[in-house]
RNA sequence: AGGCCCGUAGCUCAGUUGGUUAGAGCGCUACCUUGACACGGUAGAGGUCUGGGGUUCGAGUCCCCACGGGCCUACCA
């Protein structure tokens, strides 16, 4: 019976049947128990109301393609998947969601907002989730992990609680960064910082009881308000006799002292700055330094507040321009300049961040952070790419201490209860019935949540039982490695160090592969806000999921950004068309082929495809031999470039097998064999090739999951056996490797490609056949195109080829090595002349060649200082010029006499 | 302000410790609809590695400078 192939592949056909089979056989799921070395990998949470864009896509390619590539290797394998509740995103979606609906969240209440998230985290939730099914991420869902389930929770509050009692976390009084949208404080790192023009307002400040003014410069006008000194450097001639006197702070009337400090720079500005310690880093150091008040003169949305007088009520922005206003109407403003200054950005809202104090947890990193530079430093965990090593170290050593807590109602809510009487802290697990300090049962809960990175700084132990010893903790930590991008080093993947070390007293994992960014064509980062993000479940309906991977891990070099395009994505797309075509070719052929009466469960059964390569009459077939060799080779190639997460190799390398050797050379070779009247060689070339197909589907297969699947399934299986998945990867077994195989081949494809191009140049119609010779000095080489000649003769299109070791005489168009010479009587259409210009150019380029090399070997000093081997290299090389330049000459000069 | 990275074929990028005539994909040119594949086949053109200087027998590869582009960190009002 013929078997039904469509002609092009079709993945739209195949991946939902073959995603949704993986899932519901539950794969994937790992065996704590199981023997042998382990590879374990936690996902990178995403967060859980997101969906799956083109960075994830090419993180979880290239975390799948080394999870397959372990588990197919006989690593007891765990892919832990899971989602992230992703704080202040989620809180924000969730609050525009009831905006939308007429509803504002602040009335809801928390217990009734947390509700609503809850439900639309188990709407939205699982979508991310579903597209990872989706795209067959070999993941064990029944280890599915979520940051916010109570078990996280449970392990959150035992770190709290620990950090706590070892005055690692603390509760302070301080300046932050406040996002007067977000309404919540937020971390350094979620500050980002932007050079942006603006001016330099240069205010007149009136000294008490003289007719002086100190002139300050600032940025921010509106602040004045708060103002609540001036400070000169003790240094500055210019202002030594004003240090201890008032100036009166104008539109406040409020008398305010000038003081000293070392912190002032003379330079810049007019060597005078007004200290506004509620509204700057800087001014709040010398503030606490000198015992100033601190006046907050604003809302925590961004208005001005009661204690910025006249001005209450109005919005920051709105207030700068009426304070510059009032000024320049009071005569007390001196001027305007350009400045520009870096900004702090909110990176959620964009609006600008408004230092501000405020009473906020704070966690210790000093402690933390020295045993987690240690480890990196020790190499106890691989950088890749190891240039980020010195970003990290330079974060590092440079840490400051980590606000912890958010105003937020979606969290981790802080431990911490606080008594109504003294305001006495308590830090406990679980909610207690009184006050560790005074006893008193009036207890109310800190009100805020945690940082969403401080779960996930946990996530690599948490997620595998910690703090109880689980057999999946014991088996799966520390993890083998982590992938996630650059963009993250410090946010969560040094943070995981820091935690992971100071509570399991491992790393949390044994190498970090930070992955690039996919950009735009523009070379941007793709941004859904600004609509230039691809979306990569679209591509993966056009492309093919498979076609989306591989493209990703062709280009995923280390280090450099990716730029996906429509193109490369084609292209990866036709191969995995031609992977499918040469599949169609060998069943299409067997059809034919099984006629005779051997079928595909005798030809191509797992324990036929383990004894190839077969031999013909005692001896395995030269292509046979060659295929399995480059076998080897490519399977050794593509084993080293993953162990150094070189993809891009990797992905080359089966490409350049697949396509190179196995469809161009390889299938085109044997095709006659294939229905070779003599059954025993028939037999023998339908086994090598289903063993070469089967292994390169499994070389291939980490990399195109859903196509190998499919393919796999059509040649016959082990009884139970259920995947391609669980299959092995292909070994590069000691017996397949034959550098004669290799070498002889080469000759033959030299042979071949010379041909082609002769007759490319005698413009030879491609189905004419022609006759040629082919001379040689060298007898092996001889006998080696003879017993090949009729492959030679069918992939050169010729009638014959006449092999002789005597020089070629006569008309024709030549090629020629210092081993072979190949000959094709001229055409019509091109005659000596034609071949005359070509070996004149070919001698001009070999001479030169020649020349550089000689006097290269010429030198005494290159003599004696270059290795033996370059110096042999070199010789060996100049000596087979020589020898072709002679020939080239001899066939020059033989054509001209002729001529 | 400090630190890092990049600048190689028309485009996107490889090029592991410096070593013989610098590679790939896409694009381009010519020919070919041959029964796996036009999402294909065969052959070919095309870079002297941003510029300058240096180290070396030898540099795309190491060092310095300049130019161009990107990123990170940082409390200059």
């Amino acid at each position: 019976m013929a078997r039904e192939i469509a002609k092009a592949y079709e993945p739209q056909q195949i991946e939902p049947r073959w995603a949704e089979y993986w899932v519901k056989e539950a794969l994937f799921k790992a065996d704590s128990n199981a023997p042998g070395p382990v590879f374990s990998i936690v996902i990178p949470p995403p967060n859980v109301t997101g969906s799956l864009h083109i960075g994830h896509m090419l993180e979880h390619t290239e975390i799948d393609i080394l999870t397959r590539w372990h588990r197919m290797r006989g690593y007891n394998t765990l892919y832990l998947p899971g989602t992230d509740h992703a704080g202040i995103s989620t809180q924000r979606v969730v609050v525009k969601h009831l905006m939308d609906q007429g509803i504002d969240y602040k009335k809801l209440g928390r217990e009734e907002f947390e509700k609503q998230v809850w439900k639309w985290k188990a709407e939205a939730g699982s979508q991310i989730t579903q597209q990872m099914k989706g795209i067959g991420e070999s993941c064990d869902w029944s280890r599915e992990r979520f940051t916010l389930s109570p078990e996280m929770s449970r392990v959150v509050r035992e770190v709290f609680v620990r950090l706590y009692e070892e005055k690692l976390i603390y509760r302070e009084t301080r300046l932050v960064n406040w996002c007067p949208v977000c309404l919540t404080v937020l971390s350094d790192l979620e500050v980002v910082h932007e050079e942006r023009q603006g001016h330099l307002w240069h205010i007149k400040y009136p000294v008490v009881g003289t007719k002086e003014f100190v002139v300050v410069a600032t940025t921010r006008p509106e602040t004045m308000l708060g103002d609540t000194a001036v400070a000169v450097n003790p240094g500055d001639e210019r202002y030594k006799g004003l240090i201890g006197t008032k100036v009166l702070l104008p539109l406040m009337n409020r008398e305010i002292p000038i003081i000293a400090d070392e912190m002032v720079d003379r330079e810049f500005g007019t060597g005078a700055v007004k200290i506004t310690p509620a509204h700057d880093p800087n001014d709040f150091e010398v503030g606490r330094r000198h015992k100033l008040a601190e006046i907050d003169v604003m809302t925590d949305d961004g208005r001005m507040n009661a204690n910025a007088g006249a001005y209450a009520g109005l919005d920051r922005f709105e207030a700068r321009k009426r304070v510059v206003e009032d000024l320049k109407a009071q005569n007390l403003l001196e001027k305007i300049t350009e400045h520009t200054t870096a900004i702090g950005i909110c990176e959620r809202s964009k609006t600008i961040v408004e230092p501000r104090i405020s009473t906020q947890w704070f966690c210790r990193m000093k402690p933390l952070a020295e045993p987690a530079i240690a480890a990196v430093e020790r190499g106890e965990i691989r950088m890749v790419p190891d240039n980020r090593r010195e970003e990290y170290f330079n974060w590092m050593r440079n840490i400051r201490d980590w606000t912890l807590s958010r105003q937020l109602w979606w969290g981790h809510r802080i431990p911490a209860w606080y008594c109504k009487e003294h305001a006495h802290i308590t830090v406990a697990r679980e909610a207690p019935a009184k006050c560790a300090t005074c006893g008193s049962a009036n207890l109310e809960q800190d009100p805020d949540v945690l940082d969403t990175w401080f779960s996930s700084g946990l996530w690599p132990f948490s997620t595998l039982g910690w703090p109880e010893e689980t057999a999946d903790f014991k088996k799966y930590y520390p993890t083998t490695l982590l992938i996630t991008g650059y963009d993250i080093l410090f946010f969560w993947v040094a943070r995981m160090i820091m935690l992971g070390i100071h509570f399991t007293g491992k790393v949390p994992f044994g190498a970090v592969y930070l992955h690039s960014l996919v950009r735009t064509a523009s070379g941007e980062k793709m941004s859904k806000s600004k609509g230039t993000g691809l979306d990569p479940v679209a591509l993966n309906l056009q492309y093919g999921t498979d076609a989306m991977r591989f493209c990703l891990a062709s280009m995923a070099a280390p280090g450099t950004d990716i730029i996906l395009s429509d193109d490369r994505l084609a292209g990866a797309r036709n191969f995995a068309n031609k992977i499918w075509n040469a599949a169609r070719f060998l069943f299409v052929n067997l059809d034919k082929f099984e006629e005779g009466g051997t079928k595909l469960e005798e030809l191509a059964t797992p324990e036929a495809r383990a004894k190839a390569p077969y031999a013909v009459s005692g001896k395995v077939p030269l292509v046979d031999a060659w295929l399995f060799a480059r076998l080897a080779g490519a399977i050794e190639l593509v084993n080293e470039a993953l162990k150094n997460y070189r993809f891009h190799e990797a992905a080359q390398g089966v490409y350049q097998f697949f396509w190179g050797d196995f469809c161009d050379w390889y299938i085109e070779w044997v095709k006659p064999e294939l229905q070779n009247t003599d059954r025993e060689r028939a037999i023998a070339a339908w086994k090598n090739l289903f063993a070469a197909f089967d292994a390169a589907l499994r070389l291939l297969h980490p990399f195109m999951p859903f196509l190998t699947e499919e393919l796999w399934h059509q040649l016959p299986q082990k009884a139970g056996a259920k995947s391609i998945a669980l299959d092995r990867f292909p070994e590069a077994r000691v017996d397949w490797k034959n550098t004669k195989a290799l070498s002889d081949v080469a000759l033959i494809q030299e042979v071949v490609t010379a041909m082609r191009t002769i007759r490319a140049e005698l413009k030879l119609d491609p189905k004419k056949k022609v006759q040629a010779d082919f001379s040689a000095g060298d007898a092996i080489a001889r006998d080696l195109i003879v017993a090949n000649r009729a492959a030679i003769e069918r992939f050169a299109a010729l009638s014959g080829l006449r092999v002789t070791s005597e020089r070629l005489q006569g008309d024709g168009m030549t090629r020629s090595t210092s081993a072979f010479d190949l000959r094709i009587p001229f055409t019509e259409i091109v005659n000596p002349q034609v071949e005359i210009a070509r070996l004149k150019k070919e001698i001009e380029g070999l001479q030169k060649a020649i020349a550089s090399k000689e006097r290269q070997l010429g030198d005494e000093t290159f003599r004696s200082r270059a290795p033996e081997k370059i110096i042999k290299g070199l010789e060996a090389t100049l000596a087979e010029q020589r020898i072709e330049l002679q020939k080239l000459q001899e066939r020059l000069r033989q054509l001209e006499k002729g001529s």
